[in-house]
DNA sequence: CAACATAGTGTTATCGTTAACATTCTAACT
DNA sequence: AGTTAGAATGTTAACGATAACACTATGTTG
């Protein structure tokens, strides 16, 4: 390895002389800068970041903490995140939770022996705070993405969870619906309270009939049991049954989707399903699911950007909030009004 | 910041025994150990990485290079590569190239001045070899995934591209089809090329045309171009048209099938698609495009493997190569024979 | 009982870089 | 000429952990 000292050696200068030209140092005269970068260039030397660090307590490292790289709207956060570290000379680390609170907490000790510079973090869950503290605790700066944690003064990139709910559920109301059904994750989740409670205020605000019948919780923000919430909504009465469904995220929107077909119930037709979160256009037909489409990439762009700010010491001390709109998509799964209906 | 030097003086005993706890170092008396370890639970001792870093060489970090972590087919192996590393207590740096030899360079002077302990990389494409190159140069083990690079030594995971596309084409012929146009990513990536060859060597096989005019090739393994030469296909006169295409990524494959559409041409009746790599199933339809599957998981996950192995030298010399297979599934976007066809 | 092995612990130097202070040298001013 | 400012460079110590060696008690052996 070249260390700054070959540098110096064939240079004939000290080491500071080498650290002072790496590192853009002004008491240089020109000729020994051009002397010694001539030197670097020639030795391919590139500077130990652990020696570095350890004076300067800096890495140069962002982490990003997610639940769960597969699910695409994480997918597309990550690549927002990367764009505006490498922009800003940060590499970014990516750590994927799963929702669960103790693999968590294992990483964020991982990431303080590290030393990372800030964390991007969409925590598992409320119980993540303790292990937010621990970031506090050595002090070092973190910027909540997606979910927020009450009592926690911190920079937050999170999404209009009550307006777009407010969107979705007033559309369904436009379109005839009076009975409407939730799925969605557990309340343990900052994003699925405010969802559910926008839901709740929505049909309230309409003088819609809130029946605990038709608001439902999913284990997790996955597939775990749509399926069976799904059979529980099919097996009320006729007069009972919702016509609706309202998915709080992209698994759950179309996990119920699927679950509905097996059932061969008819989108919309027999139940309209709407959908928080976008997915990718993979499919090669027509988009079908009608969803509200949050800027993922925004999520992360914005969210490193203000960790950066914060890591750097270039923005006001108040903790920040950035909310993000969604945009409401209208496709098939919704596309039809009540009195089309052939009940 | 807590130090060993903290835990030492609390405790009555030298930092050097601290270290000694901290590293299950056996020459401990238990009593001592237990007293140093109560101290560092108090203190809530975490090590400073950069110090252990600097002396062991060894930082415990992986990093993944990539074109794009929002390809599903990248996604899914960031996914497979992050658990292995975890488990095998190691963190993950992503880096997405672009398909850029000037950004991968970038990144891989970045990574050599982190000292991460190994490499995972989809190279941008044969240029990559300089940039490997350097790697070699500081000693930092490397994997080669999903792209191989001519004349280099080094552990790989591979698709098996041979055998997949002729799967792929004796499908199409089986079904009747003679004219097969081909839309491939750039030559000078390895795995257009050999996706090109064993597409050449099939028709071949079978002896069947190869026509150049149904031989395109993309500017990216991305979006591009690939309305241009569909486009370009359609205009060939009736009887030199394609009656099948096989697009060699899962990108080229859903614009292939986007600008077919817009052409209002119907898939297969007029023209059949099919597919190396599939697309995550978020549809809600059934899932249209017939596909040659790849185990994108594996191939992060076997690659950190290997990767792993290698740094901690508890694999043989020699450089190993897994060939991985991808499945076929035949869906509605092939699912006609020939002489079904209206024409 | 001397000689020596060994378990347990401490001391010192080192990894590569940089902060803080020290030194040298030139140029300008009184 | 003597003083002084400041530009350019060097020296030393430190960051936190650990390798290599040194030391101190024990106990063990012939």
């Amino acid at each position: 390895m070249v260390t700054i000292y070959d540098i110096a050696k064939k240079a004939n200068v000290s080491a500071m002389t080498v650290s002072r030209v790496i590192n853009n140092s002004d008491k240089i005269s020109k000729q020994t800068r051009e002397k010694v970068e001539a030197i670097i260039k020639e030795l391919n030397y590139i500077p130990n970041s652990s020696a570095r660090s350890l004076i300067s307590k800096k890495t140069n490292i962002l982490s990003l903490m997610i639940t769960d790289i597969a699910n695409p709207f994480f997918t597309s956060v990550a690549r927002g995140a990367e764009d505006k570290a490498l922009q800003m000379g940060y590499q970014l680390l990516l750590c994927n939770s799963d929702e669960n609170i103790e693999k968590e907490s294992k990483y964020i000790d991982m990431l303080i022996s590290t030393g990372t510079d800030g964390v991007l973090i969409a925590p598992a869950s409320d119980l993540s705070k303790k292990n937010i503290h621990k970031l506090t605790k050595y002090k070092i700066p973190f910027v909540l993405i997606d979910r927020y944690i009450s009592d926690l003064k911190c920079d937050q990139v999170l999404s209009d969870n009550e307006t777009t709910t407010r969107k979705l559920i007033e559309h369904l109301i436009e379109l005839g619906h009076k009975r409407i059904a939730i799925i969605n994750g557990p309340l343990d989740i900052a994003t699925s309270r405010e969802r559910h409670q926008a839901f709740c205020d929505t049909l309230t605000l309409h003088g819609l009939e809130v029946n605990k019948n038709w608001i439902h919780q999913s284990e997790l923000f996955r597939d775990s049991d749509v399926t069976d919430i799904v059979s529980n909504l099919l097996e009320l009465p006729a007069e009972k049954r919702p016509t609706a469904i309202f998915a709080t995220n992209n698994f759950l929107g179309l996990n119920t989707v699927k679950a509905l077909k097996k059932h061969k119930i008819n989108i919309p037709e027999d139940i309209a399903v709407v959908c928080y979160d976008g997915v990718p256009n993979y499919t090669e037909n027509e988009p079908f699911l009608t969803a509200a489409e949050q800027p993922s990439y925004n999520f992360g762009y914005l969210g490193a950007q203000m960790l950066i700010e914060r890591i750097e010491n270039t923005c006001p001390e108040v903790p920040r909030k950035i909310v993000l709109p969604a945009e409401l998509y209208i496709r098939e799964s919704s596309n039809y009004t009540i009195k089309d209906l052939k009940r």
